[in-house]
RNA sequence: GCCCCUGUAGUUCAGUGGAUAGAACAAGUCACUCCUAACGACUAAACGGAAGUUCGACUCUUCCCGGGGGCACCA
């Protein structure tokens, strides 16, 4: 509709320019005008701002302008219009009529799991890396931040209509790996090793390097003996951790609602970079120290190591390996990947480094920030180290869903399940409503409140939403369309529903889904008004049709866009 | 020190150069025998500072102040 009304404003500012003395300044000049939502109900369903563009270049009053267009537009009459008004300074406001907006509900309903689906992405072929993990760390916040922007963004690029393929960059090869190695050896957990143990290993072989000297030594040999791949039994203490941390990685990440089409490891990139590296050594690296380094300085950007003085390709290197390996696996447009805001600077020379010696993995590779998480309030203890794990969050956020659920009757595996769905939603919508690229202060009794601009906000207004549904069958209530134009005034969030398409779009140009969020919410909240004031399952009442129409089309519209979000669904709660 | 990001109610966040800067939480008031109150209605409360560009700036530019990140062998 949007589109439409813009077509017809600009054929008539082109006609006016050809018949109208005054409008010929027009002619050359290349001048935007939008027709956007309405940011009010009170100034119509769309508005313009045409009139206020051209009044500067025509010299004249904006609503002298404006009044102008309108009397044009309204030369042939639109049903789709019920009113088109001209306001000061000099908008020109359209209202939708009650017929149109009968038709787009039907329309959702009829489209329902590919409502909100749209082309801008149709026949693009995507790469999404998101949540790679630390083998041999443990899975904490900062990643649950991460496997939330990223999982939601890679759903919401599909939705875009792009064909779209998931990717997780392990890291099973490093320094702190050997570090860990070293203390399961040292304990001798091998014969008994689990993912808590893992966890402490790591932390106490960090410790150990820093502080003793011996420890140092044996450390680096072992690094030496992974990254050769020489058999030993360091080499098995490795091989059996790192199949467990993956296993945990994939339980976390399912559990988390994640499924990768591919993992690449970090020590296949490595192999990969390190040649790179050594074979545009010295026209595109140089030494220095011993070491190989990009002379980032010369672009505007800072010197950094790609393959240490050992001989062992640092993560830049790896990263540049992993750019060629996906260009040689994958065919796609476009790869985008997503990490902490703490690596965007080193993204930049990786990106450099690359457009060197390759134009096209530069063209087509886009690295994308989340911010930091810091803590406020409450501090949530951590078993491990000194950022608190994404399971022990999930866990605290569950125990307290438990105890609001105390009064109601569910099954304990309803309980379970449900407490399971709400905590997860709670944590990934409170990551997920505030943009991508900014730091989130983590509260933990706001990230766990179950109250306003949260998900369980959300699942419960689905969950009403299903129970309205569902009283109307047992009322043996059909939901049809209705013709018949409604008796009272369109509810707002009739009209609300009409813009889910355009917030997944503004989510992906944005590469943010708090655009998406915050809309959700926003419906969710008027769909809440809107249920306290009318009864929706009223045989006597006139817009029953209509009501359950929107009922039904609110039911798909949240459901597809709590998908989009990560969220899971629920019937009860 | 240099480079990048950022600064909106008490707090946490929204806000395509345009119409009265929106929410949520906390505070205060009301409502609640009715499709699940994890709900609804209402009140009070904000653009870090200074210049500039523009018909018009929270939004763009510059400077200052505050917060975060990066700057050589960790990722």
């Amino acid at each position: 509709m949007r589109e439409i009304l813009k077509n017809k404003i600009k054929q008539i500012i082109q006609d006016l320019s050809q018949s109208e003395e005054s409008w010929r300044v027009l002619n050359s000049e290349d001048f935007s005008f939008e027709v956007s939502l309405a940011r009010d109900e009170k100034f119509g369903d769309l508005a313009s701002n045409v009139a206020m563009v051209l009044a500067g270049r025509l010299r004249q009053n904006p609503l002298a302008v404006a009044k102008i267009i309108v009397e044009k537009l309204q030369e042939e009459s639109d049903p789709r219009i019920a009113k088109i008004e001209t306001v000061l300074p000099g908008y020109i406001n359209f209202y939708f009529s009650k017929k149109y907006l009968a038709e787009e509900i039907e329309k959702i309903i009829k489209a329902e799991g590919n409502w909100g689906k749209s082309d801008i992405l149709a026949e693009k072929r995507y790469i999404f890396e998101h949540s790679s993990p630390n083998l041999f760390k443990p899975f904490h916040i900062g990643h649950l931040v991460n496997n939330s922007i990223g999982e939601s963004l890679a759903r919401i690029i599909k939705k875009c209509g792009a064909d779209l393929q998931t990717l997780s960059f392990p890291s099973d090869i490093s320094p702190g790996i050997a570090k860990t190695v070293w203390a399961i050896k040292e304990k001798g957990w091998q014969k008994e090793m689990t993912i808590e143990r893992i966890g402490q290993a790591y932390v106490s072989g960090v410790a150990a390097y820093k502080e003793d000297e011996a420890a140092k030594k044996e450390i680096d040999k072992i690094n030496e003996i992974l990254y050769k791949k020489e058999k030993s039994e360091e080499w098995e203490i490795y091989e059996q951790g790192k199949k467990m941390s993956l296993d945990y990685f994939k339980t976390i990440t399912e559990r988390l609602g994640s499924r990768f089409d591919d993992l690449i490891f970090e020590s296949e990139a490595e192999s990969r970079g390190k040649e790179l590296v050594k074979k545009n050594t010295p026209e595109i690296f140089t030494e220095s120290a011993g070491a190989i380094i990009f002379p980032g300085s010369k672009y505007g950007l800072f010197d950094n190591v790609f393959v240490n003085s050992q001989g062992f390709g640092t993560y830049l290197a790896k990263d540049l390996g992993l750019l060629e390996l996906k260009f040689e696996r994958f065919k796609f447009d476009n790869s985008v990947t997503i990490t902490d805001v703490e690596q965007r600077e080193h993204f930049k020379l990786v990106q450099k480094a690359g457009s060197l010696m390759n134009g096209e993995w530069a063209e087509k590779s886009e690295f994308i920030q989340h911010g930091r998480l810091s803590f406020s309030g409450e501090k949530i203890s951590s078993r491990l180290g000194n950022v608190p794990l994404a399971e022990d969050l999930i866990n605290k956020v569950k125990e307290k869903i438990f105890a609001k659920m105390e009064q109601q009757n569910f099954s304990p595996a309803e309980k379970e399940s449900i407490a399971e769905k709400v905590a997860i939603g709670a944590l990934k919508y409170s990551i997920l409503k505030s943009g991508a690229g900014k730091n989130i202060v983590f509260d933990f009794e706001k990230a766990t409140s179950f109250e306003g601009d949260t998900g369980p906000y959300l699942q419960y207004a689905l969950v009403r939403l299903n129970s309205v549904l569902k009283n109307a069958k047992e009322a043996q209530l059909e939901i049809e369309p209705d013709l018949k134009e409604r008796a009272s005034e369109i509810p707002l969030v009739e009209k609300m529903i009409l813009q889910f398409p355009l917030m997944v779009e503004k989510s992906f140009s944005d590469r943010s889904p708090h655009h998406l969020a915050n809309y959700l919410f926003k419906l969710s909240s008027e769909f809440s008004s809107f249920y306290a004031q009318t009864k929706i399952v009223d045989a006597a009442n006139p817009d029953l049709k209509n009501n359950l129409m929107l009922t039904k089309a609110l039911q798909i519209t949240l459901e597809n866009g709590l998908e989009l979000l990560g969220l899971e669904r629920l019937e009860r709660m």
